[in-house]
DNA sequence: TGGGTTTTCCGAAACGCTTCGGAAAGCTGA
DNA sequence: TCAGCTTTCCGAAGCGTTTCGGAAAACCCA
């Protein structure tokens, strides 16, 4: 590989112009720059990134940590995370890297080690727990990261997330306003903080309904298919009340809710209303659904570009306060509310 | 971070000395050895790999590559292969890592890119093509890399592989051997050298038995349960004559024969025998089938132990013959076999 | 006693890059 | 003409590590 040296060599210049020309520092001639540019170009130059990260402190890379335990991946959620994150960080000249940690070794130790060995400048992290240890302790280290959700931690820290509690509460606000009472959330895995945020924006809507939370109605788990299939099935066992109304966390939840009611004999929207939250995944649509599902839409796809800045950001120095947003979403309106049903409706047996 | 001077400092020693002390090379004293091990656990140091690998060529990292079009992952796969790897280098202290290749950059070049930065000492390739270009470009460049299959390029190279001819010709044979003429083979995607090794081994175990293949008895694809379904019902549609025995690529592609089948109103193995081939994934297991599927099975997961071993051989500059094995399977008789039926079975409309 | 060997250590150079602190050359205006 | 400024360049140091080529000290056997 062509080093700054041979540069240097071939246009009998030295090996300092030769790295200011081709970092467009200020004093060098623009024809110097250009001779420069053309001659790096020609000799196919790469830049060592170990010798760059040697003097500067920075390796250009950055990295997503998953523990090998966690299901990832049914949903196409994943990919879609590890490949919009990687687009958006090689378009900025720099690497994003998977890395799998092995279950015998606590995941802070193996933030420890990429950070200590000096291999990765940066983190991104994702489904960030209520209290998350990883948020404390990175930050106490002082490593730049981004959050793709937020915490109520007391640190401040660079990170991007929609407003959980605020969407939720307008899809409570909006099946309330139409009469209903017993609303049911199918929510995400218990302890995750966008979780957490909307059980809260779901019970201040319905508090502010007058109605009061009931805990059967709210069900926890892995956000796919089966969960929203099993949970409605179990919300419709038993004597009743039955829900009137249910609101799923994800598209896939709903998916499973729509085929569990099916089942049940149930119709949407006659029998329950359903609303569902819309990550807008390539093969998901809420669209697509029978009936058209009505959603709080706000794409997931457009975090990456935020995150991948935001992150850039923190390792360039700037103040985590410049570094933080919460997106917008859409709420949209389609056929799978109604007016609560005057009268109680019994699952076929 | 700790550096070697620290600890040289601490302890009044030269670098030269506590590098070589770390590093268990010969002429250091037993105790001073001690001594600098505890200094450095003592201080947390941690070897700087930019450094490391600017003097010596190495820094500990492989990667694979994949194209972020691929869809990746339905069946687990993909994060088989991935946290295995992952599992494998990192117990031989190296770091493995995931990188998606933007759609818009040839994939050549990134390995180009990755390997001219320096950031990545060799390379794992999965699903070869007959004739991959990376193979070609990667021993051409002289880095290292390791294949999960093998192509019948001229080159050598380090690879793991199973023996895809002989277990598809071992199926078909055992097959032949109970009167079974009309044999399906619904194979992977066409191009991947295992498709093509199996179509080779399923073609000589066909004419061994005196048996002309039919063109319109194989299948390719995406090996996924989608495949065996739309499969079966195509073989299965027209006016026959029908196959009376599939063989499978995977067990997914099996659980999909098997619904299909199902829905056809054939049953297994009176009208239809299958095997197919079982790479021991933990959640698809051919013994669960109904009725219980008789398989080729070779646990994929004992690949990745190998894999690291020969890539680390590869970047340790071992000569490729040494780095070669092609594992054995099992064959293993169950259930879904039976002599071929005396007369052609038709599937319900 | 002395030459040779072994053991244990160290200084310096090198990897490829960035950056600090000049410095040469050309230009300005008084 | 000269002080002062701008433009354009360069040498050298340094990042943290490994390794080459000694070298001091201790030990060996004749």
């Amino acid at each position: 590989m062509a080093t700054l040296k041979d540069i240097a060599a071939l246009l009998d210049l030295s090996v300092t112009q030769v790295s200011r020309a081709l970092n467009d520092h200020s004093d060098v001639n623009e024809a110097t720059r250009q001779r420069v540019k053309k001659a790096a170009k020609s000799l196919h130059y790469q830049p060592n990134v170990s010798a760059r990260k040697l003097v500067s402190g920075r390796s250009g890379m950055v990295g997503l940590v998953v523990p090998r335990s966690v299901q990832l991946d049914h949903d196409g959620l994943f990919l879609e995370v590890v490949s919009g994150l990687s687009s958006q960080f090689s378009g900025r000249g720099m690497q994003f890297v998977l890395h799998i940690a092995q279950d015998d070794e606590p995941v802070l130790s193996v933030y420890q080690r990429l950070i200590g060995s000096g291999a990765l400048d940066g983190f991104v992290l994702t489904e960030p727990l209520d209290d998350d240890p990883r948020i404390s302790f990175l930050a106490a280290q002082g490593v730049p990261f981004v959050v793709h959700g937020r915490t109520a931690q007391q640190v401040a820290y660079p990170y991007f997330d929609i407003d959980n509690h605020r969407l939720s509460q307008h899809s409570t606000d909006y099946l309330t306003a139409r009469g209903h009472r017993r609303i049911a959330l199918i929510n995400g895995v218990a302890g995750r903080s966008y979780a957490t945020a909307r059980i809260a924006g779901y019970h201040a809507g319905l508090r502010a309904a007058g109605v009061q939370p009931d805990a059967g109605l709210l069900c926890q788990g892995r956000m796919d298919e089966s969960l929203g299939l099993i949970s409605t099935v179990r919300l419709f066992s038993g004597d009743g009340p039955f829900p009137t109304a249910m609101l799923c966390g994800n598209i896939l939840i709903a998916k499973g809710v729509y085929r569990a009611l099916e089942a049940l004999g149930l119709s949407i929207p006659q029998d329950v209303s359903v609303i569902a939250h819309d990550d807008h995944l390539p093969n998901l649509r809420g669209s697509a659904f029978f009936p058209a599902l009505t959603v709080t839409k706000s794409p997931i796809r457009d975090s990456w570009l935020p995150m991948a800045d935001f992150l850039a950001g923190a390792i360039a120095g700037l103040p985590s306060d410049q570094l933080q947003r919460v997106a917008d979403y859409e709420f949209i309106a389609r056929n799978s509310v109604a007016d609560a049903p005057a009268r109680q409706c019994l699952p076929r047996r």
